[in-house]
RNA sequence: GGCCCUAUAGUUCAAUGGAUAGAACGCGGGUUUCCUAAACCUGAAAUCCAGGUUCGAUUCCUGGUGGGGCUACCA
């Protein structure tokens, strides 16, 4: 309809004007709800075309266009601003060929579909997830489904930092002080379990610290010095070194956290497709190191260290070697890269990775693109910003990090009470009942972090919990259940929507609303995957809700006499609960039938 | 010090360079014979400061100020 209205403007230009006018300068947006009218066109670039005021300019386009396109039934000039409406029987014959598209809004990928690797999660094995990684896995997840309804291949990946000395540090302390603890003896939940022993090595290690500067050291001989870190250290060269012992403790403890990540993820309901090991992938890092330092594209220390000069770029020289020769994060990533272009041949490459390592990133796509690897062009750091709590921000080592388990049981608990107050699950099983409050209590914790915009720092504040009121996830479910009610009854009462008559009913202004908002779905998901923007989507459906609702309450729907009207509004009722169902995929959040 | 991000009602968030800066929560009023009141209606309340570009700036540019991040032989 917007494409048709350009083309009558400047068809209006040619025959008023006689000239060919620039389609940028064409400007046309949604008319603001305070005035009258559909569209909109500013009429201010198009003065130096038409050398008249702003008035009489847009009058003149607004008469041709009302006696040149039967859509369009009346205008009306305001500051500069012309309003066009569009024949609410129009909107009712669109609304006709919404409904007749099946998945309209989401594209099945082609032939030559892009291919697009995601990578989300990333987490280390020391420790559960904390409410940092649930920004980081829905915004992920999100992006991957964004990404499949825009018709591109996806392939969801996640990369374990299973290695390194943090993760020796919670095998020493395990060994030295676990006394054969297990998530079974304990009934703690596996990456609970770990991420104690983590943060036991840390307290132990600062007390033997003090100890030893009590006892003469300096501050630095007591860091480098203390028993616990020279056991870490020992670790990790054991480690490295394959020793059986130290492998077998390794797996051991990983896999008490890989089944705790699980439990984590299926709460959430993130999948993934692939998954990463940097156990596995820094030795091929290594090695691409040292290729290129032999191609003379890097170089190494005096002290045998392997750096890349970036000064050239603007940065600075980055670390890739270590002078022991032991792979560095940068190594590890380099390595993922290369093995995940040659496992996809993906076109982009996403990575869900917090702001802080927007320096990271580039780094690694300038020293990828240094050693003659072109597709690291279509890397893309995806940069969020960070989860900040009322006092500030989340530190582990302060003990002010919200837990992933914690604040998803705390949601659902907190979906119980309001559910159980308004008393509307009569009839629902226990179990039922469970499974509806944990859709909610998800829905509001999803959409309340995806609402954001991604780059933006984001407060969360526990203390007060999350609303279930206004522009929240449970709201969008709501609206959805009604819909699913008002159908059901319909359907109960032998009312079926769509009859030979269904086009003719003029829709009111209420209805209009609504059915331009469903028009405007398909452009929606198609802008909020190009613009990586989960919150586009949030943001329209919250939209969508409250246009409908403000219908809904207005209207009769099944108890309308008039039939044809009654079908007309069955009709936008199924559509909008079609579109709000599929709204919510996007988000990973679940449409609940009742609630 | 250098580099990057950010600043909007009391609070949490919106606003392709366009009209009177939208919502929600909270605060103040209302609306249930009717398909779900987790709804609807309604009142008060905001663009960090100073310049610049523009017919027009919350948006773009410059300079301040505040907040955050990066600048590790941690990951």
């Amino acid at each position: 309809m917007e494409y048709l209205l350009k083309k009558g403007i400047k068809a209006a230009l040619k025959s008023l004007y006689g000239t060919d006018v620039n389609e940028e300068l064409i400007q046309i947006q949604k008319t603001r709800k305070e005035f009258d009218g559909d569209m909109t066109l500013v009429v201010f670039p198009l003065l130096k075309t038409s050398r008249k005021s702003p008035a009489e300019t847009a009058n003149g386009l607004g008469e041709y266009l009302i006696s040149n396109i039967s859509a369009i039934s009346s205008f009306n000039v305001i500051n500069g601003f012309l309003n066009i409406t569009v024949a609410p029987s129009e909107w009712a014959a669109r609304l006709k060929e919404i409904s007749a598209a099946e998945h309209y809004g989401f594209r099945e990928p082609g032939t030559d579909a892009e291919t697009v690797v995601i990578e989300y999660s990333s987490p280390n094995t020391n420790k559960p997830l904390h409410l940092g990684h649930i920004r980081n896995n829905l915004l992920g997840f999100s992006l991957s489904r964004l990404m499949k309804a825009a018709g591109k291949r996806v392939v969801r990946t996640n990369i374990v930092n299973d290695r390194g000395i943090h993760i020796c540090k919670s095998m020493v302390a395990w060994s030295l002080f676990g006394d054969g603890e297990t998530p079974e003896k304990s009934g703690k939940k596996g990456d609970h379990l770990v991420g104690e022993y983590y943060v036991m090595f840390d307290r132990k290690y600062k007390e033997q610290m003090a100890a030893m500067e009590a006892a003469g050291s300096t501050p630095e001989e007591a860091r480098d010095n203390a028993p616990l870190m020279l056991a870490a250290r020992e670790m990790l060269l054991k480690w490295e070194a394959g020793d059986n012992e130290t492998m077998d403790l390794w797996h051991m403890m990983n896999n008490w956290v890989y089944e705790g990540f699980d439990v984590t993820y299926r709460a959430l309901g993130v999948e993934f497709d692939k998954i990463y090991y940097e156990s596995d992938t820094y030795k091929t890092g290594k090695q691409l190191v040292l290729d290129a330092l032999a191609s003379g594209l890097l170089f190494r220390k005096d002290d045998g260290s392997v750096w890349v000069d970036l000064t050239a770029e603007k940065l600075d020289h980055k670390l890739l070697l270590r002078s022991d020769g032991t792979a560095v994060y940068m190594t590890q990533d380099l390595g993922t890269a290369v093995i995940r272009y040659n496992d996809y041949n993906f076109n982009r490459h996403i990575y869900v990775v917090g702001n802080e390592q927007n320096y990271h990133f580039q780094v690694l796509a300038l020293v990828l693109l240094k050693m003659g690897y072109r597709w690291a062009e279509g890397l893309h750091h995806f940069s969020y910003g960070m989860v900040e709590l009322p006092e500030g921000r989340m530190k582990s080592r302060e003990g002010t990090v919200v837990d992933a388990d914690d604040i998803i049981d705390e949601m659902t608990g907190t979906a119980r009470v309001m559910s159980q107050e308004l008393g509307k699950l009569g009839g629902f099983s226990e179990a039922e009942k469970e499974d509806i409050y944990r859709k909610i209590g998800l829905a509001a914790l999803k959409y309340y972090i995806l609402k954001v915009d991604p780059r933006k720092n984001m407060t969360f504040n526990p203390a007060e919990s999350i609303d279930f009121n206004g522009n929240t996830g449970p709201f969008i479910q709501y609206t959805y259940t009604r819909i699913k009610s008002v159908l059901k009854k319909g359907q109960e009462a032998g009312i079926k929507p769509g009859g030979s008559s269904f086009g003719t009913a003029i829709p009111n202004q209420k209805e209009i609303n609504v059915i331009k908002l469903l028009n405007d779905f398909p452009a929606s998901v198609s802008e909020a995957a190009e613009a990586l923007s989960p919150a586009l989507i949030a943001n329209y459906l919250y939209d969508l809700a409250r246009e409908f609702n403000q219908f809904y309450h207005d209207f009769p729907i099944l108890g309308e006499e008039n039939e044809d009207l009654r079908d007309l509004r069955l009709k936008l009722t199924e559509i909008t609960g079609k579109t709000i169902e599929n709204g919510l995929w996007l988000l990973g959040i679940e449409a609940p039938e009742r609630m």
